[in-house]
RNA sequence: GGCGCUAUCGUCUAGAGGCCUAGGACACAGCCCUCUCAAGGCUGGAACACGGGUUCGAAUCCCGUUAGCGCUACCA
């Protein structure tokens, strides 16, 4: 058998959606599993809405994600005379014919029908203009749009997702697919890509599945072999309506300023309408493309979960080698302002990402952990200095006389754990009142990595120099 | 309106006639661990849309109803 091919077709009139993305993964996966091609076609012939920074958005988006293709990227717009060649061909054939009707004709016959509460159908019979008249027009050489004569015949398909999916041709209208300046329609067009292209499997959108007889009707008129149709389901929002900007973030650009983990959004998106099989959640990259298969694909819509999503990403930010992380690490500092080197970053890193969701939280974790940079005092940190009154000074005094003495090579987090708990056992005092009251001086809240862990990695200079100004300025 | 698609916990899903008094994950609640918070462990509440069939037996097959969604362009 062949290895198939399979593609991934995005229009450049928007950025590139949560859907599009997953479809783009599904295309992929598929691809990867099988050791097929990937294609990437860009269709650009909505040249009204077609921008070249979408296009590159577009690349950007699949980049970071990690999806890779084999061919491509390639313009649809450069492909438009083999597209017209073959509409002609239809109408040599006598597979369709030449609609001399304007649009303005059109959609007054459109709109009588409508009023008279009828369903508008394009009828060949009914509304053709009377011979004469063709002839006139033909002769005055008028524009004409190419109308596809739809065989009325059963158009039935086996889809990879939904099963046997069947339809009356006469229940297709007679759709145009030339305009009358001349350019191909989008199902023609696509039709004839993919023919040529040699496209065994097109995998997209369940907003295709009305579509997809057209087209069948149209590789049979053409000749050519018809691939395996696999109708990916929609991505919804949390209130069951298809995922729009105002459900937030549906570019995949916003998840990646989100600080979610390319990794994690392709676990993620890839689970959304598509399982192994069994109770596995986490998938690294390989076990994606291992188990990946079209009939495992769900035939009903998903609701995307950011919490869950950023729950995977808890998930992945854990398990991740901390030098894998410096990165997106680095590049979220950077947009909070914050420039430091990599080997600054990844010991801080290595501490703090147990706790966080995001590359944000981690990257925010590490900027307080810095030295020299404004504490942010959170209302929980004030509210523990305040229920502790005195004893909160008190006990960071007794911490500094006990840390002060430790020189900076021994400042290491066992040490440190080390002479705490024995302050706290000769001192008689609640691990948590000795504790707390430093982790409050030092990030200004209630939460972090154990206290001794967070003074090794602030430093033995910015800590003390953090419980002194804590001391000087309690609650 | 017509045509088509879909229907398991709030959400993502497992389930391809008996293994289902329906399993897992997120979220939620409680407990354990613990200097805090995560993580982790344990426990709990929570679903087969409805109605008919078929069958010894149905979440699984068929039909209908309801609901949601898509298309119905000289957009893609």
């Amino acid at each position: 058998m062949t290895p198939p091919r399979v593609r991934f077709a995005p229009s450049p009139t928007g950025y590139l959606h949560v859907g599009g993305a997953r479809t783009a993964l599904f295309n992929w996966l598929f691809a990867r599993h099988t050791g097929g091609t990937l294609v990437l076609r860009i269709e650009d012939t909505d040249r009204e809405r077609s921008t070249d920074a979408h296009t590159q958005v577009i690349l950007d988006g699949l980049g970071w994600l990690g999806l890779d293709w084999d061919e491509g990227p390639i313009f649809q717009g450069t492909l438009a005379e083999r597209h017209r060649a073959d509409a002609l061909r239809l109408l040599a054939e006598g597979k369709a014919y030449r609609d001399y009707l304007t649009a303005d004709e059109l959609a007054v016959a459109r709109e009588a029908a409508t009023a008279a509460g009828e369903t508008f159908r394009f009828d060949r019979t009914r509304l053709a203009l009377p011979a004469a008249e063709v002839a006139r027009r033909e002769a005055a050489g008028a524009p004409y749009a190419v109308r596809f004569a739809v065989p009325d015949a059963e158009i039935a398909w086996d889809d990879a997702v939904h099963g046997r999916i069947s339809w009356q041709g006469r229940d297709l209208d007679d759709f145009i697919i030339l305009r009358s300046d001349g350019s191909a329609i989008y199902n023609l067009a696509v039709v004839s890509d993919d023919a040529a292209m040699a496209i065994t499997h097109v995998i997209r959108g369940d907003d295709h599945i009305s579509n997809t007889p057209k087209q069948i009707a149209l590789y049979r008129a053409l000749g050519y072999d018809v691939p395996i149709f696999a109708h990916v389901p929609v991505i919804l929002g949390q209130d069951g309506k298809k995922l729009s900007k105002r459900h937030g973030a549906t570019a995949i650009g916003d998840y990646q300023d989100m600080g979610i983990l390319a990794a994690a959004m392709r676990n993620f998106l890839a689970l959304l309408g598509w399982s192994p099989g069994n109770d596995d959640e986490i998938l690294p990259e390989a076990e994606l493309i291992a188990r990946f298969g079209l009939d495992q694909i769900q035939s009903k819509p998903a609701v995307f979960d950011t919490t869950k999503l950023e729950w995977m990403n808890g998930q992945y930010l854990s398990s991740l080698p901390a030098d894998e992380l410096v990165a997106p690490v680095l590049r979220e500092l950077t947009r909070l302002g914050v420039s430091t080197r990599a080997e600054r970053v990844a010991p801080i890193i290595e501490v703090v990402k147990a706790r966080a969701r995001t590359v944000t939280m981690v990257a925010e974790a590490v900027r307080v952990r810095m030295p020299g940079v404004e504490i942010i005092r959170e209302p929980k940190g004030d509210a523990l200095a305040a229920k502790m009154g005195e004893r909160f000074g008190k006990n960071l005094r007794l911490a500094t006389e006990n840390l002060e003495p430790i020189p900076e090579e021994g400042w290491t987090a066992p040490e440190l754990e080390r002479d705490l708990l024995a302050l706290a056992e000769a001192r008689g005092l609640k691990l948590g009142d000795l504790m707390q009251p430093i982790r409050v001086a030092l990030t200004g809240g209630t939460v972090s990595e154990p206290v001794h862990e967070l003074l090794a990695v602030v430093g033995r200079g910015e800590s003390l120099r953090r419980i002194a100004a804590a001391i000087a300025a309690p609650g």
